[in-house]
DNA sequence: TCGATTGACGTAAACGTTTGTGTCAGGCAA
DNA sequence: TTGCCTGACACAAACGTTTACGTCAATCGA
């Protein structure tokens, strides 16, 4: 934190006082620790080393930047960082990216197309090197333009077809959720789907039905509602499935929140949880184990989805092969599917 | 979003293509909208203009900042972005920046010392202008060596004597609470105050003591606990209270989600809420109301808190007057405390 | 009528890096 | 001795802006 009182020191004031040119000290400071001897001699190297940390010299980004057109670093854009699973996978992508001398930066789409792609456009005009992209719609064709302009970026928890992504394996974690309910011998079930949109609402809603489909299960259209992934839209989502008349002794909630709202309006509507009906989640949120009744839910692992989805990156920019990746998630049984 | 295939446009390219020097172009680019004509006639003005827009000029930020040493950058420290609150306030932080044409990005900072130095050091080095703190302790002499400095900041969430800072004014809020249980005749309290460090935590909690000792009723010291201000906080803090066998009518937990895992940990030991027990949060964040028994809540205003604090470090980067700002709080009662 | 002002630009010097090309001495083989 | 190589640097040209000073007409006030 050493701040330099007149003016803040840059290379020539550093060769200056080293005795040596500005192109030897940039090279020197540049070079990974382990090659710095190839551009000069050892007393110069550290002659050059121990003047930039005395002096507190701190290469100006801007200027290199400006120079290299790179600027180490990444764009952000989620759906809202209000979202737990969400801010959590960025803590995993700023983790990454500190390691990595990487600058993440993070906005917020509302999962808006026309939002989406005004941010992009900022982010783009930052001169990011790179872009990571936590709110892919599967209905929206903004991905595919992205990718003519040859922009690299990967996408995170929610997967696109032709598409880099990192995510959890939602359709696995729906096919657990099915096996514990015909475990339990409940199977009459409806689902809060999250956002119709969003490859985590349709993978987890697929999984569960093909398997419970396997198990000759039919889940008809009309269980299936899809509302949101917050609490308030798994309250409307339960609501309007119990208005409709629809009885059921096991439900899904795409999101842990969702299924925190559908138990208040179970409970409300006088249904107990576990006894009249089970009540699966999915992320495994704090909020899964502390809430009155503990919940079932399927472990994602956000935070290393984010970790990895930044070193993806990272690999794809320096141009090293990459793919896709589906992290496992973990069936974890607690007190509202068990009776 | 117009790219160009071959070489992305500059000033230079505007300037050979509108017939006239670089300077021209750059004045007319960045003067203000209104005050375009002061340097160039309205012809060029516009010939210019047009051709920015056809070709899809974008200024290039680091160029621009190496040369104004200015980065329209502003750092965002909180101590974490999982915590529904600091989210929040961030994207008001966001959302005013966006308006202004400023960039944030944020960090977390985990409420650790050594990091809250680290990631400021690192935001420094990025070299933005300025900087907000959401994570501001109260025992740590950090925030008082930064302003040695000179680098401007100001504090959100949670104040320190002696900085510039946009909070709730908590202290209003502890009253609030109190009064509303004096009204309910609930004064055996117990405090789950979050953490001591925090302003947050000392206003809401002083608040609310000052209030009832105006109204001739202690709170000796083994009510107060500071644990945190999460879930898994506010059950540790509510577990302990119960095993000393404090016995209580009324908890307020400085933080909606601790207030939540105090609720399981009342029920779980068979008391009911409200009607042994009254509980009361802080916040107002959703799940508040969407939980089993809604809860009663101070609200915050977290995005005008964003907003304003981002505009307030603008002010004072630009020069202009600013003083600190405590927000209202607003009591909102719900069914945890009714009754 | 003439000096002063104004409008409409142009020149060129930074800002702090990075990097392709030198340069130059010493060492080596032939 | 000569030619070549190599280690250890130095030179200088960018990168794309911004901005302090010009310059040069046309206009204006007295």
């Amino acid at each position: 934190m050493t701040q330099r009182l007149g003016r803040t020191i840059t290379q020539r004031g550093l060769a200056e006082l080293a005795g040596v040119s500005i192109a030897t000290v940039s090279r020197v400071l540049s070079a990974p620790q382990d090659q710095r001897g190839r551009w000069a001699s050892p007393e110069t190297v550290s002659r050059i080393l121990e003047l930039a940390n005395e002096l507190g010299y701190k290469r100006n980004p801007h200027a290199a930047s400006l120079r290299t057109s790179r600027s180490d670093l990444v764009g952000v854009l989620v759906p809202r960082l209000q979202d737990f699973v969400l801010a959590t996978i960025y803590e995993g992508i700023e983790e990454a990216g500190m390691e990595l001398g990487i600058n993440t930066y993070v906005m917020n789409s509302h999962d808006d197309v026309e939002l989406q792609r005004l941010r992009t456009q900022v982010m783009l005009d930052r001169r990011v090197d790179g872009l990571i992209f936590g709110d892919a719609r599967l209905d929206a064709p903004f991905l595919d333009e992205l990718r003519e302009q040859g922009v690299p970026f990967v996408l995170t928890s929610r997967r696109k077809e032709g598409h880099l992504s990192i995510t959890c394996d939602d359709y696995a974690g729906g096919r657990m959720v099915a096996e514990h309910l015909i475990e339990q011998g409940r199977t009459d079930v409806v689902i809060l789907g999250g956002l119709e949109f969003a490859s985590t609402a349709q993978d987890r809603t697929h999984g569960l039905i093909d398997r419970l489909r396997e198990a000759g299960i039919e889940v008809p259209p009309e269980r299936i509602v899809y509302r949101g992934f917050d609490t308030a839209a798994g309250r409307q989502a339960m609501a309007e499935i119990l208005e409709d008349g629809i009885s059921t002794n096991a439900v899904f909630a795409a999101n842990d929140f969702a299924a925190i709202g559908a138990l208040g309006v179970l409970q409300d509507h006088g249904y107990s949880v576990p006894g009249d009906v089970a009540l699966i989640g999915y992320n495994d949120t704090p909020l899964a184990e502390s809430v009155g009744i503990p919940l079932t839910t399927i472990r994602s692992p956000m935070h290393p989805m984010g970790r990895e989805s930044l070193l993806t990156l990272c690999r794809l920019m320096a141009g090293e092969p990459v793919e896709s990746q589906r992290l496992a998630p973990e069936l974890i049984v607690r007190a509202s599917s068990r009776g």
